[in-house]
DNA sequence: CGAATGATTGACGAATATCAAGCTGCGTGG
DNA sequence: CCACGCAGCTTGATATTCGTCAATCATTCG
């Protein structure tokens, strides 16, 4: 029995080793699903999966940027600091995100896991020489980043212009349309990340986020739920929340 | 003598024609750079020149995206509007600029000129295929992308964590760095754009970013020239302003 | 020269930060 | 299994930065 076993795991072994991506279960969402099985196989043969836990780093601002990874379950945020250590969460990562873009020679921001996240880690000069083998993993990253400079457009807007109120719902709101992407409902939302965290995505205090929260609980808006979940009642109602129209 | 100088003015169009980016005199510091003469005479086959005036607007945010944009001379600001009028410019394009690469379908920002400005202006469809043909401007534009995410970054830090000082002067600084890369002087730096383009730029009103110039005047660190001039007198110092070092 | 547009300066107010104190929920160990 | 402790969240009182409103000044352009 147990040497069957071992025989068995062996075989699973080898098959993952052969091409783990092609069963992969966010293919689909991520940069891989450009990909045919034979070149998913070249992908895999450069891919190591990696686990890591919350409040773990998984890259450093200013670090050889020598890995790049996609995101294949959890939550991660990426964030960049000033010295006296006021800190700017530039984005939340999901599962199927790319973390590594810019590919510049250094890392222009630090990452770290918000929640237990899973990933695959690809060395990136070995990823680059993938981009020349397959031009059209190179313009799904094209595509990519430029989805990803939108959203920093509308962030920008956001931290610029709008109220404590507008941020707070935008986010909301831009939390559960990315849940309606990957598939999920709309509402109600899980918020994996602290008030802290949230804060520094939106350029406001801690305080001033919980304040909004409550505030936005007793208008009717929104219901705090048990285990970090946050119920949209009136989405209309956000969505011109959102915009001050 | 008339007959001649017709002639001449003829010849000199032919030759434009046929290849007048090969005499661009920024060439080296666009896309275009990474094209030999003979890619290039592709690529002005389906360019043609436009100027704009101050004000005047060149891509409006949610058009269909059908034309792409190389600036060869000016400044241009590109925002994106609150339904109540708030303004936040998410940057500012020079020389050498591209204008359009969130290649999505619609345009996801505004531009507007704020000098004089000269551009090429290529229809997106005809720019597309030749990302196909040229697989090096493909690369470079990922290049590019890849450059502005970074810079979006800087300024969601520059707008959610720094201090109405600390923005100005971080612009200041970047516009002298931006001078710098285009081969002209740190100091003094040109400032096209109106105090209300800078404020709206920062996250700040046209009344805080004037009392932060002269506040700056009054501590030594500036010197506003005529001719939206201004000094860097001591860029050690600045840099210690520019994040709370 | 005068009108208009943009820049500066001043007085005041409001939104949000800061400082401080409880509260809640969850994991841990007795 | 329950109580304890701790971290994160909420709430309150006050402070501060920056925005708003308003007036003056400067500069350009007809």
């Amino acid at each position: 029995m147990a040497a069957d076993e071992l025989r068995f795991a062996r075989k699973r072994l080898e098959s993952d080793i052969g091409n783990p991506c092609a069963a992969c279960s966010i293919r689909e969402m991520s940069i891989c699903a450009v990909l045919d099985n034979s070149e998913l196989s070249r992908m895999a043969s450069i891919a190591r999966t990696q686990s890591v836990s919350p409040r773990q780093t998984i890259i450093d601002e200013g670090e050889p940027a020598e890995l790049l990874f996609n995101i294949t379950g959890g939550a991660v945020k990426l964030y960049k600091l000033l010295p006296d250590g006021r800190r700017q969460i530039t984005g939340f990562l999901f599962q199927g995100d790319f973390l590594g873009i810019a590919l510049n020679a250094e890392y222009a921001y630090s990452a770290e896991a918000v929640s237990d996240v899973t990933l695959c880690r690809f060395p990136r000069v070995r990823f680059e020489a993938l981009l020349d083998e397959f031009p059209k993993l190179e313009k799904q990253l094209l595509e990519v980043a430029s989805n990803e400079l939108v959203q920093a457009q509308d962030q920008m807007l956001l931290l610029g212009r709008k109220t404590a109120r507008e941020k707070v719902v935008s986010f909301l709101l831009s939390v559960s349309e990315r849940a309606i992407q990957r598939g999920d409902a709309p509402s109600p939302i899980s918020l994996p990340m602290s008030r802290s965290d949230i804060a520094d995505y939106l350029g406001l205090t801690t305080e001033t986020v919980s304040r909004t929260f409550t505030n936005l609980k007793s208008s009717g808006a929104i219901r705090l739920l048990p285990g970090n979940m946050v119920e949209l009642t009136d989405s209309d109602t956000l969505r011109n929340l959102s915009d001050g129209s």
